[in-house]
DNA sequence: CCAAAATACGAGCCTTTGCTCACATATTGC
DNA sequence: GCAATATGTGAGCAAAGGCTCGTATTTTGG
C-alpha cells in the first residue's frame, strides 16, 4: 500500500450509471470492511461484490486508499450533521451537551463495526490536512456549550471530553450495549464530574 | 494473514544465542510497528532489522502472527505487573484510584506508538481465550477499589473506567502530552462524577 | 442514425510477502 | 575429537493483490 498524496476521485461519473457503479463500490467496500476488516480489503474483492470489474473500479478510484478515504469522508460529514443538529436550536448548555453525546452515541451505533474498522483505517491514511480541518471543525461545534461551563482551557476540556466519550461508547457498543439513553446517562456525570474540577 | 489455531514458539530456545536472536526478532517486530505502523509489518523486513535470516526467524515463530502474538503477551504481562504493584499496599480505595491511573498512564506512555500499534492489532488476532482471561483479571484488580466506592454494578462501573481512562490516555499521549500527574488530575474528576452518580 | 464520448470489462503483468527447504555452521556431551 | 543436536542461512516458491490496458458496450448530442 503507497502512501501518496491524496485521493481523489480519478474521472467524475457523469452518466447515472456511473454514480450508480461508484454507489456499488463505496457501499461493497464498507461490506467487506465490516465483515472481515482492513485486512480482508482487497480491490479484486470489491469489485466481485460490487459486481463490477476492477477495470470500472480503477476508473473512479485512483488507489485502493481513495476508496477508503471516501468511506471516511462519508462517516466524517454524517458525524458533523449529526453534532450541527445537535446544537442547532437554543437551550442550556446541559441540553446541547446531553445532545451532543447522544448524537456522537448514534453515529457509532448506525454501524458500530463499520465505525470501528474506519477508525482503525483512518491511520493508514495519510489524509493529514483534512483530518486537521475535520478536527478543528469538530472542536468548533463543541466549544461553545464547553465554554459555558467555564473550564481554565475550554479547548483542551472539549478535546478531553471527546476522547472520553469515543472511549466509553466504543467500549459499551462492542460489549453489545444498545441503549443509547443509558450510556449517556452513565457518560454524562463523568463529564461533569472534569467540567467541575476543571474550573478555577 | 491467516487466522490460525494459535502462535505458540515452534522450537524453544535452548542456548544463550537462540535466546538473543529470538529478542532480536521480537525488538525488530517493534521497532517497525512503531515507525510504519501494522502494513510495514512483514517477516522478510523483521527479519532483516533484526539481523537474522527469514529461516532463523521461523524457527521460533510458526508465522508472522505469532510474533505479534508475542509482543502483545508481553504487554499485557507489564500491565497486570504494574496494576497489581498499584493496589499492593494498603491505602484508601482513592489512593488505589490513583495509583492505578498512574500505572496505566505510565504503561502506555513507556512506548505509546507500539502500545497503540498492538492495541489495534489485537484485532486481528484469535486470542479470543486468553484475551478473554486477561480482561477477567484487569477486573479482578480493578473491582476491589471500584466497589468501594459503592456503585450499583461494579463490575460494569470498572469497565466503564477502563474504557474512559483508554480513550484520554490516548488522546492525551498522541498529542504529545508528558505530565502524567497532569492527565490523572484530569482523569481523576470525571472518575469520581461517574462513581457518585452510579451509586444509587 | 451515427460518431464521439462515457462507461464497462477482465485477462494478466508485476510486485509484495508469507513461508519452506536443502544446506552450512556452531555447540554440547561424551 | 566426534557425533548428535541446536542454530543459522537465504534463494526462491507459490499465492495474493494492486493496478493497467486493449477492447467491447452503452449513452449522448446533433
Amino acid at each position: 500500500m503507497t502512501v501518496e498524496p491524496i485521493a481523489n476521485p480519478r474521472k467524475t461519473p457523469r452518466q447515472a450509471r456511473a454514480e450508480a457503479t461508484v454507489e456499488a463500490i463505496e457501499q461493497a467496500a464498507a461490506r467487506i470492511l465490516v465483515q472481515g476488516g482492513i485486512e480482508a480489503l482487497n480491490t479484486n474483492r470489491i469489485a466481485e461484490v460490487a459486481g463490477v470489474s476492477v477495470g470500472s473500479l480503477y476508473q473512479y478510484f485512483p488507489n485502493k486508499t481513495a476508496i477508503m478515504g471516501a468511506l471516511i469522508r462519508r462517516k466524517r460529514a454524517r458525524l458533523l450533521d449529526g453534532l450541527r443538529a445537535a446544537v442547532a436550536s437554543d437551550a442550556p448548555p446541559n441540553t446541547h451537551m446531553r445532545r451532543l453525546i447522544l448524537a456522537f452515541i448514534h453515529h457509532q451505533t448506525g454501524w458500530p463495526q463499520l465505525a470501528q474498522a474506519l477508525d482503525r483505517a483512518e491511520v493508514f491514511l495519510p489524509l493529514d490536512e483534512e483530518t486537521r480541518r475535520f478536527e478543528a471543525e469538530i472542536l468548533s461545534i463543541l466549544l461553545p456549550p464547553v465554554t459555558a461551563f467555564g473550564p481554565d482551557d475550554p479547548a483542551l476540556a472539549a478535546r478531553d471530553i471527546m476522547a472520553l466519550c469515543r472511549g466509553m461508547v466504543e467500549a459499551a457498543l462492542l460489549r453489545g450495549e444498545t441503549d443509547a439513553e443509558a450510556i449517556c446517562a452513565r457518560l454524562l456525570p463523568a463529564i461533569t464530574g472534569y467540567l467541575k474540577a476543571s474550573s478555577a
